[in-house]
DNA sequence: CTGAAAGCGCTAACAA
DNA sequence: TTGTTAGCGCTTTCAG
């Protein structure tokens, strides 16, 4: 079938191939991937699309793979290192032209898939560890240790802590070692902590200040993992008239633009998530034209921005 | 590489595979969809990645399907029409076993594709026009009907409305349609509207508002084209001082969890999105597994959630 | 049952 | 230039 046999002309050989696509027909690129052992497909491993980071980074990957021919292929490992495995597995199958997973925590078995690839590797959103190959990120841990000292700046001392269960997500318990160490050099220990596991984290971030406000009154800071569970408590403080950020501040993690509306500003740190995700891109592409030195890390720098809910030191 | 040539036994091959396996090896898939002519995975084409309506709706698709051989590719398509042809291009070049699209409304060309490539199509979200072969969804003309006349039951006579620009979103268009047409039954019309292109919802629903009832002091109802415009807009007028929902009420769209938390609960309307999802899965499935007949619709109905923003009637 | 061989629909290298 | 042909790495079929 429309194979171009005989000596028709260049001509009517377009003719056919603009009769063929009016009537919707589409090329086998499996066959062409076999002949040519070239694949423009860059498979994206991401923990979650619910978390609205990670659409953000494919955002920032699309922007930039959307002026050459490669394009991003998503699979999500809902945070299981199993499914990590499984999804990996799957995609490389595929031979795709490059990878761009998040985290730096993989399987032995992933770890040698990804190695093995012989293609371009990026980890993204973090940096504290030993990529593959190139990695693109934050440093989580000096997140947390950075925000720890801005809260002692500010004079808070009875500080409490709120996140997700810090099993699987590793960039959080990374946050969550920054910032108690950062306290411990101040002398400060946490005084009660909560997590959760699923849920609206609007209404998680509410129950858990309850909880936590009810049960130690006299905590004068909260710190969250991230900032939609601290607009949740951020809710409640207000609601039930205590003095933001004097008699209580607030910190949350990420810096999500879903919550620009809300009356007050919650202190939080921005993840670059855009930005990881273009660089990564980047990575990729100049891995693939030229013959670009692997395993370069890219640190990115994240900032406080204090909101409304960090007092001024 | 990796042949089985020669005489090797079947315990020595397997040896042979899991050392493989060990090392990072994967099999291709290429050569292996190539030669079956079988490609386990399933198309699925939304507009947006950031709407979170979507990435509710692919969970359901994922739930369905984690329990199969199939696995779901996403393309996004931003809402554009040309963009839809070309992702669907690409994806159909991979000869998937089933597509899964948003929306009704396609390009001449992208109908001819879908009908030409042999396999099954589900159209999603909407129910309002022809599918090409099936579809799931819920008739967001009914849905803004329904939320018209339960504004006017509840006495609300001047109403105003704020949405995206409602070219490219025809689910968002036809709720709009079907509402007007329900306040003219009333004999009720649209005193003011605005729309919005891009930026944090939450944002924007707040600074419409505020630009809506400094031009129109009079409205008592506003009816927003979804539930994060709208909650922005709520929280808006209660620091203004509004009596929610007896100065004036409020509604959404789409029953967003993420919004569960609020101090206010939105007046809003399930649009079924998981649920959507699973069941153009299961078509799918069905299809493959069976001889199930072609071109079945069908149609959830959503209910409306009266939260804390519409009075009773 | 095991093992060899014939393609799948393209691309790329080669021949004319 | 243009047309022909040999694979790509598997699955499937068919002989042994």
């Amino acid at each position: 079938m429309l194979r171009n046999r005989g000596d028709v002309s260049a001509t009517t050989r377009a003719r056919v191939l603009e009769a063929a696509k009016r009537l919707g027909y589409v090329p086998n690129k499996i066959a062409g991937a076999l002949a040519s052992q070239r694949v423009n497909l860059v498979a994206v491993i991401i923990p979650s699309l619910s978390n609205m980071v990670f659409p953000e980074v494919l955002t920032g990957i699309s922007r930039t793979l959307e002026e050459t021919e490669l394009q991003p292929v998503v699979g999500v490992t809902d945070y299981q290192p199993e499914k990590e495995e499984k999804v990996l597995y799957e995609m490389l199958s595929w031979r795709p032209s490059g990878v761009i997973v998040a985290g730096l925590e993989h399987s032995d078995a992933a770890r040698a898939m990804l190695a093995a690839a012989g293609i371009p590797v990026v980890e993204i959103m973090d940096t504290d560890g030993t990529p593959i190959d190139a990695a693109v990120g934050i440093s989580h841990r000096r997140a947390g240790r950075e925000m720890g000292q801005a809260i002692l700046a500010s004079g808070y001392r009875r500080i409490g802590f709120m996140g997700t269960r810090l099993g699987l997500d590793h960039r959080a318990r990374k946050r969550f070692e920054g910032f108690t160490e950062a306290l411990a050099k101040g002398g400060v220990e946490i005084e009660d902590r909560e997590f959760y596991t699923d849920g609206s984290a609007l209404a998680k971030g509410r129950e858990m200040t309850k909880a936590m406000m009810e049960r130690s009154p006299e905590l004068d800071f909260l710190y969250y993992s991230n900032d939609m569970i601290g607009a949740g408590g951020l809710l409640w403080l207000q609601e039930q008239g205590y003095d933001v950020p004097n008699r209580i501040g607030l910190a949350g993690f990420n810096d999500v633009r879903l919550l620009q509306g809300l009356p007050t500003k919650l202190a939080t740190m921005d993840s670059c998530r855009q930005e990881i995700g273009s660089r990564a891109a980047e990575i990729i592409l100049g891995r693939l034209d030229t013959d670009e030195a692997p395993g370069n890390k890219v640190e990115l720098t994240p900032r406080i921005n204090p909101g409304d809910t960090l007092r001024a030191p």
